[in-house]
Parts: structure tokens; C-alpha cells; sequence
DNA sequence: GCAACGCATCGACGTCTGTCAATGCGTGTG
DNA sequence: CACACGCATTGACAGACGTCGATGCGTTGC
């Protein structure tokens, strides 16, 4: 990833710059990812689906286990899938949904080398 | 509130179970501590603590660099120390906040083990 | 072709969240 | 002692979020 600064103003003087730290489209980019690990419900999908024996799983083989609406579910599954946490392959009338790994383990790297 | 079933009994049949992947109560623990990062500020935050000099910085020192007012960088600091991300020590008409290594590496390792 | 199924999307609702300005409280400093 | 400083807390407010029920669209099966 090309982490280029992305700040345009160098500010004026010496002390702590404002400019330290990841530069904040990074930290925007990896808070995206955490928000949509950030609630229990989705935190259940995954581990669900990554769990499963099959290591992918439908809608509906989510609904039951989480108690939720069919609605609701494909709605976490889309921040998910967003977040490039979980990949998306329609095949006939299911949507097969897979754990992301590698999204998942620089995730974790980020989170270590903060 | 989405915890609606509370595995009253052995659903009839043989289908995935509804207590499959984590316990809810583990997704709820490791969510709140992912919506903890799932802001950018509180990202920003944590990466100036982390790689300041000192290891370690007041609230004084942060709002310049992320640009917001004491009041909210102190609201942010007591949702990453709430979360366990980091700590809290005051000395004397400061308070110094500090990352906590092992929370965050804790973090990640749930995350590749999901 | 028609009905049933699986899924995404929409509109609506109550709640949670991020932010500020203002206030209060403890700690040093003149 | 009085004052300035650093921080936490409060109240207020707009926007985001999680949830549902209903609707729409494509696919499968009879």
C-alpha cells in the first residue's frame, strides 16, 4: 500500500506535529474494517462462517443461529463484505459467503504494529 | 438487544446448531473492544501514543494533532481505556495515557482465530 | 408458466455515537 | 491565598447505526 502523506499542510513550527502518528487516511481505512468488527452480531457471522464445516455458508444457514431477520443478516453481511472481511459468490439461488483470511490477518498485523 | 435465543432446547432435527461459532458472550466481549478501534480518531489516537517518543502522552498533547476539542479527545480516551486498549496514570496535573501491548495483541490473535 | 424459494433493498423507527461549549474539580504556581 | 492550568463531566444536538416488515427481483421446481 502505497501510505503516502496525505497531508497537505505542513504546519508552521517545531513542536509535536500534527502530522504524527498514521497519516489519517490510514487510520480511516483500518477504522473502517474495526467498525465492522465492531458489533457482536457480525463478530457471531464470521466466526459462524469460519467455523462452518463447509468454511462458507448462505443466508438462511444464518438467520436461525444469530435470531435475527433475513433482512437484518444480509444487511451485516454487506458491511462485511464491504469491509472485504467475507467474499460474496451467488451460485443459483444462494449467496455463498466466505471468510476473508488474509483481510482478517492484516487486520490483526495492523492492530500489532500500531 | 439481540440475544434471543438462549439455547432453551435441542432444536428437533440435525441442522447446524444455533450455538455454533463463538458464545455470544465472547462476540460481545471482543466487539467492544473492536468498536473501541473502529473510529478514526481513536485509531489516531492510538498510533500517537504508540509511536510517540515517550511511549506514552497526555491529553494536552493529543488535541492539537487530531484536531478536536479536550473535552472529546478525553471522551475517546475513557472509551479506549474502558476497552482496555489503554492506560490511565496520573501524575500530579497530568494524566498519562499508555497502550497496552498485551490487549492489543490479544485483540489480533482473536481475530486470525475467528 | 406459475408458484415457491433465497436474497437484496427500501422506508421507518428508536437508540447509540461523536462533537462542542460550558462547568466543575483537583493540582500546582504567583 | 488566589489564580491559572489540565482534565473529567455534563447537556445538547445532528448524524449514524441496528432492527424490522414489506417489497422487488432472479432462480428453481412442478
Amino acid at each position: 500500500m502505497t501510505t503516502l502523506a496525505t497531508t497537505a499542510e505542513t504546519n508552521s513550527c517545531c513542536p509535536p506535529a500534527a502530522d504524527a502518528g498514521l497519516p489519517a487516511a490510514e487510520s480511516d481505512r483500518l477504522a473502517r474494517v474495526f467498525k465492522a468488527v465492531g458489533d457482536p452480531t457480525r463478530v457471531r457471522l464470521l466466526s459462524l462462517i469460519a467455523t462452518g464445516e463447509r468454511g462458507e455458508a448462505c443466508i438462511c444457514d444464518l438467520t436461525e443461529p444469530v435470531g435475527l431477520s433475513q433482512g437484518t443478516v444480509s444487511h451485516h453481511m454487506r458491511i462485511l463484505a464491504d469491509a472485504g472481511l467475507v467474499e460474496r459468490e451467488q451460485r443459483g439461488k444462494w449467496a455463498y459467503y466466505s471468510v476473508v483470511r488474509s483481510a482478517l490477518d492484516e487486520a490483526a498485523t495492523a492492530l500489532r504494529t500500531l
